[in-house]
DNA sequence: CATGAATGAGAATTCATTCAT
DNA sequence: AATGAATGAATTCTCATTCAT
């Protein structure tokens, strides 16, 4: 089963896109509620096409497998995000403030997407296939802007020039996921965006230059 | 026969204690390979067997199920990790030393580890039954040392008194285990020990009283 | 795991009616063969879809379990049979006759259909789910002749108005189906048609009005 | 499984004789229990043996294998009410009466043994094996009184000389089992005793001699 | 005698996926 | 384009039974 699905794969190349993108958005909906609340194990297709009105059969007209399904929540909706985020970003100008935005908006989108955070946190943060997928590369990508952000800040002189910028990223995106993780699985807090100011203000204590150490760091 | 296994079900429990404890490490040991290897789903109860070298149904005599299982090898490692931090704590005064220990502690288990790690961070972080179980009392407990000592700098005055201390160890944990999640995943960076002193002063940053930040922050 | 598995039990209700009738009595007379012959605990769901040139998936998407497809043979020959029986009966006048006519019919189904009788009374009667099963009902409905031509006997006057007509169905049917079991079990009688007059004299005999038993009974 | 069944079973005859008497008979009551609550399949040795109060592995000092304990059960019993017959029977001397006090006995005596009768009619009634084992001669031999009785009437010129007596003894039993079975089952009648002189008179003039049927039976 | 420990052997069921229509 | 029907392939878990101690 394994090794085939790789053979089988390759032949079916990008079934996807010449047909009907509607439906592949009313299936992906369908089964972000699915994922979303039983986890991927969980889910049959069978509930996916019965929550999308589509037979099962369908569905593999327009996904190879699963999997395929899965992973494209994820690219269409970080694609969406993307945009916005974007846009909100054009108008932005002060380098610490989109950082703000950033974290700000990061956390209230996974606060209004509780189904989509779980699919992303608890399916697919682990998911040693994701990384693989095409799926992964825009969700990547997507975070990106956490990267720049520093580093226009770092060139701005405003942040501090000794800092990986990937650790950076690891630590402003593991601090939100591990928050929203926790608060998907044992519903705490209750708003997790009321975090945004601290988190924000610790993020920057962090990362920001003329903040100097009190001692010596070794 | 639906009746007779909720009774069963319930006679099931604690069938480990009773018997050779040497055996369930075993097993344990055997598990975390393979699930380490695998992922949870894809391991099968006879690759684990294979490796702890019983036969399937021995495996039963000791857990009640292959969830039981996963979710032991947490409890085991736990516990034996946090022997071993409480000793060395036990010879570190100050609070500043603490944290860093704890971190550096935390990054090195988790860089000896991989299997563990992977085991923990990829399949039982984001299993929405781990945290009704008893395992997951002895993880949660083990990070209470990040609270404890955080706490501990509060009262002495070194750490700011206007953090949640629960907020301080979501950013820590944060941190380390996205940093984790991407070393088991992506293979970066090499080596995340290395990040111990850098990742610990930006906690420090964060946390640590008087630095004011040099802005207000709205 | 477990609570999904409690919803979908509701949903695969009925999946039955949808499908392909002729399938399912392909699968129906598949399983009566196997059934008859090594008894249902001894019957394999393989052996069965072997019979029937089916897969054994397949047999999941006609039937919800085995016992559901152990059932689903008394309901459906029970349902055959109560057909024709009506059909005869219709032209039966004489309610002595009918009586004569449902014990010879029930002897001689019995007898004709010996895979039938032993699914019927080896394994179903007997087992404590079959009661509460749609198929049952049917089953029983199917010996409510027995007591609608007693009653009917006991309004012309020709039968006893002191005896309780189930108990009287009560004697009829363990008379025959003793007699069946053992002519299963032992092979003996060779044939149990042979006794439909005996039978049947002997079951007048205990219920008929005007035949006064010799001396007082206490 | 099966074949390996038949090849030692050989091995191992007569285990019992030689043993402990009295652990025999408490495993016996363990199981009877279990066997009557739960049916043959649904019960394991594990269960018999809590009940029993013994380890699993001693049940199989004293009994070669689980189904051996079934037939067990039946042996152990019907040799105990076999005696009991005996005796009351010694003190009998009207035929009649006889047939009367045997119909009473049998009513009874699966009355106030509902886990017996559970036993005896759903579990051991229409297994196959039972018919060869040695516990179903003991069986079969309890039952042997009706036919001698009913012989005896014969004799006596009370009861009809053209009756097969098996078939008479199937009459009774298959009466009585029938109503035995119902009650166990679907709990009705409330009390099955209660129509111990009905089920006589009825017998009594299905088989009684001077007693002609009023018109001819063809 | 009693039993703790180990296991062989199996078997029902689930589901993603395919394909002819 | 959509799907009803069919199934291959797999896997957990159960339990009667054995045997060394």
């Amino acid at each position: 089963m394994k090794t085939s699905k790789q053979t089988k794969a390759q032949e079916k190349i990008n079934k996807k896109k010449e047909k009907n993108y509607q439906k592949q958005v009313q299936i992906i909906e369908g089964a972000l509620q699915v994922f979303g609340e039983k986890g991927f194990e969980a889910t049959t297709i069978s509930a996916i096409c019965k929550k999308a009105k589509i037979s099962d059969a369908t569905l593999y007209e327009y996904f190879n497998s699963k999997e395929d399904v899965l992973f494209s929540i994820a690219e269409y909706y970080t694609g969406t995000e993307i945009q916005k985020l974007k846009e909100v970003n054009h108008y932005i100008h002060d380098t610490r403030e989109r950082m703000r935005m950033l974290i700000q908006a990061h956390l209230e989108f996974y606060e209004s997407n509780p189904l989509y955070s779980s699919v992303a946190l608890l399916n697919l943060k682990g998911n040693r296939n994701f990384i693989k997928s095409k799926a992964y590369g825009v969700v990547r990508e997507s975070t990106r802007v956490f990267v720049d952000t520093f580093s226009e800040g770092v060139e701005k002189g405003i942040f501090r020039d000794d800092l990986d910028k990937y650790l950076v990223r690891n630590m402003i995106l593991g601090f939100i996921e591990h928050l929203v993780i926790q608060w998907l699985l044992i519903g705490r807090p209750d708003e997790i965006s009321t975090y945004r100011d601290t988190i924000f203000e610790m993020v920057i204590r962090a990362i920001e230059k003329n903040n100097p150490s009190p001692r010596s760091l070794s």
